[in-house]
DNA sequence: ACCTCATATAAGTATGTACTTATATGATTC
DNA sequence: GAATCATATAAGTACATACTTATATGAGGT
């Protein structure tokens, strides 16, 4: 699965959202999302899933629990391409300081 | 549709990248993508459709031709949304510094 | 007016994936 | 070693969406 295609899903998002705060335990991760979408243990298993998988999680065993850490590789790929737009909005802006120097000015005359 | 489902068709980010070279003609993207992906006219049509409405492409007419552009607006999101994870990659290019640092010196003894 | 070219839309289909419930696995406690 | 807790997997379903072919729209040339 391609890095944009995992963050296309706005419940897995979330989690690494949560796993970016700390390392968190499956169960708090399950806890937090269901309280937040409404989902079942087994659905947020399985994007855990897909994160592990896609290179975005990494898991640590502790005891019966299984510990997720963010693992930011994939999205290092993703900042890569979005980078080469970079300059789009920043002329965007560059554009709008313009028009507000622009209205400035006649609003002065 | 989130900018993030947008960016997660490769067909998609290819016109994308197309269009950040300027501005482009239906039929000349159309073109690039046949030969690249294989898919029919309408299939493309759709895709710009898509741009058009998430707000990542501009069009106007030229004659009987629509001629389209990027607009980054919605990448900025995206940009802002991974940017927080930044930290992360530069985290482990730090490790990995200090490995092969490591590994240098056991070299040395 | 008609024909052609460039593009978009309509309608139908197929496939992927995000869920569900039920169940398995595996560590912990009594 | 049975019961329990934490998590994962299995199997089935529903829905979104990325295609397809066929057709509409609309500008320009003859």
């Amino acid at each position: 699965m391609h890095a944009f295609d995992v963050l296309g899903d706005p419940v897995r998002r979330r989690i690494l959202e949560l796993l970016a705060d700390g390392e968190q335990a499956s169960g708090e991760v399950v806890e937090v999302i269901q309280a937040e979408f409404g989902i079942s243990q087994p659905a947020v298993s399985q994007h855990l899933k897909v994160l592990r998988e896609s290179g975005f999680a990494n898991v640590r065993a502790e005891g019966p629990r299984r510990l997720y850490t963010v693992d930011a590789t994939p999205l290092k790929e993703v900042d890569e391409w979005v980078e080469r737009f970079r300059g789009f909005w920043e002329a965007k802006l560059d554009a709008l300081a313009t028009e507000v120097a622009r209205g400035k000015r006649k609003r002065k005359r």
